[in-house]
Parts: C-alpha cells; structure tokens; sequence
DNA sequence: GTCTATACTTCGATAGAC
DNA sequence: GTCTATCGAAGTATAGAC
C-alpha cells in the first residue's frame, strides 16, 4: 500500500514504532507520536483514547506480521534457518520495526507485549524443529537468531557475525 | 562488603538499577530511586546533581565489575567458554543486574551506556577467540551468549537452553 | 475526523533549613 | 549529609469548537 494511502491509525502506529526504535520509550510520548505522524494530541486520542490503546493497536498489527513470516520462513528458496538468520539482522523491514518496538515495550513490565514476542519466537521454533528434526540444534540456532537481532538492536553488531555464523552451522550440517 | 556498610552512593546506584531491571527507564525516576534506596529526592541530589551524573556513577561502577569479570573468565576452572555460557544466563548477581540495566539505558540512545557494553564484549571475545583459536566459532559463541542475555532479561528464556547448547557445542569441540 | 484549549499529574532540579 | 518546600517543564487525558 503506497503511503499517501495509509490510514491515519496506520500512520500513528507507525510513528510511535518510529521513536520506540529510534530513542526508547521516554521519547515516545503522545506529544511526539503525534508530531511524528502529522496529527495534534488531539486527533491522535480520537483513534487510539489512551497510550495503553496505542500500544494495543500495535501489538495487533505485528501478530499479523509475525503470522506472514512465518508463513514466509516455512516456504523460503534457501531453507528455513537461512531465512531465519538473515532475517534477525535488522533489515529496516516494517516488521522488524514493529518486532523492535515491541521489544521495547517488554522491557518496561507490559505482559501483553512479552506474551506477543513469546508466541512469535514459539512459531519460529516449530518451523526450526521441524526442519531440523534435532531440538538442541533448533534452539540452539533460536539463540544465536536471537543474539544477532540483541546485538542490531543495541548498537553492537559486528559486520562479519552472519559470515561466522554461517560457517560454524555448515560444520553442523545445518546449512 | 555487609549491606549494612554500603554508603549511600552505592544504595542509590543499586536503587537505579534495580528500577531499571524490574520495570524499565519510564519507571526508574528519580522520586522512585530516593524512595527504593530510602532517602529523599534532596539527598539522592546531594550525591548525584543530576540524573545524567547518576547513569555516569552506575558506568563506571559497571566497568569495574567488568575488568573484574574478564579476569574471572579468563581463570576460570572449567574453562571460559563455560564460565561465559553459565553467566551469560541471569544469575542475580550485582553484576548481572549492572550489566542488564546498562542495556536498559542503552536502547534510550545513551551513546555512554552503549560504549561501555562495546567495551565489555570485546573484553569476552578477545578471552573466547585466545582460548579456541578460532574467529567464527568465537563469535557464534559469543552470540549464543547474547540470545540468552537477552531472552533472561526479555522473560523469554527456556528451562533447558544451557543443556541444548551444550550438547552443540560438544558436537563442535568447543566444551 | 481533526483541531485548540485546558486540567491534572509527574518529572527533574533548585533553595534553604537543620 | 539529609530533609522539606517549591518551581517550571513535560506527560497523559478531557472538553468542546469546527
């Protein structure tokens, strides 16, 4: 969908995964999220009557993402733990930001959000075990999926991990 | 050192970081610190003038823990690479509890806090690659590391991570 | 559906008594 | 070294015009 059309609700979640990435959760205020999305306090509390609803309306929206990647990952050219490695490093991709996002929220107590990040990483593992048919090598890739996206998303990613990640897994027969 | 000898700067910088570990920066303020660490606004105010001077006292407190942690890696009986692996998992020290609420300020864009934990994986890795001899397999480590830091700290972690690892890594050599 | 204006609360920080 | 009192700015949320 081209931007111009994109709803204002669409917009304002968009904005308010924006700064969650970007700055954290102490920037992303109301006031911001609106400014962001080119629409006053106001309008912003017509869709969404609460901060709480806005964090709601967004974690909607990224189980929907997450249903579409791993339908994604499931069918990938190159094999699911392929797809599902070069897709923990950040890609700027819409779902990434919204995957971040939600990270962030977690981290500040919100059940809903960890629930969410919880059932996701439970998809993912299903495909991997499947794959795989080996729980320890299935989990044990989970954490280094898990590691790259830690990494990307605290500023500390190194530009060769996927490279040395890959030929440790080829050891293992897993790629 | 007893609890009851800690000076006061440290009760606040446990303070800190306790909020920070149990309910994220929105909720680490500075009424909150004073009030957990049981002094006034004033007189956490007197110690540290102002919220940023508090993040800087908790870095450099978390450097120190750090140096001291590389230290035990690097002599560590059954190895680092399982001194790396068993710590990486959240065991409530104070240096856990350190480490996780400097990643929480982190992702706030807190260029200090990401320097800091730059500083202390580099720190671990140069330990993991001297002892394997062997770049990729250092870093996969290292990331398998970070997923479960980072799964502990996001309430994602599974009872028999360690175990699968493990029984991975012995495939590989590197345990 | 979006805006402005405003009420109420909480945050970070200062001033000054003890 | 610690406390109380207070200020200005910023936060969430409501009311009502357009």
């Amino acid at each position: 969908m081209p931007a111009a059309e994109r709803s204002t609700r669409d917009r304002l979640i968009d904005a308010f995964e924006t700064l969650l990435v970007s700055a954290g959760t102490r920037s992303a205020t109301l006031d911001a999220v609106a400014a962001e999305a080119n629409v006053s306090k106001g309008g912003l509390l017509y869709h969404f009557h609460s901060k709480d609803e806005l964090v709601e309306g967004m974690l909607v929206r990224l189980r929907e993402q997450g249903r579409a990647d791993v339908d994604k990952m499931r069918t990938a050219k190159k094999g699911p733990v392929d797809f599902y490695l070069t897709t923990s490093v950040n890609t700027g991709s819409a779902f990434d930001r919204a995957l971040i996002a939600a990270g962030r929220i977690a981290q500040e107590n919100d059940s809903r959000a960890s629930a969410a990040l919880a059932d996701l990483r439970e998809g993912w593992f299903t495909v991997l075990r499947e794959h795989l048919g080996d729980e320890s090598l299935a989990r044990t890739i989970q954490l280094i999926g898990d590691g790259l996206y830690f990494d990307d998303t605290t500023g500390l990613s190194e530009k060769n991990a996927l490279k040395h990640v890959r030929d440790v897994l080829t050891r293992l027969g897993a790629l």
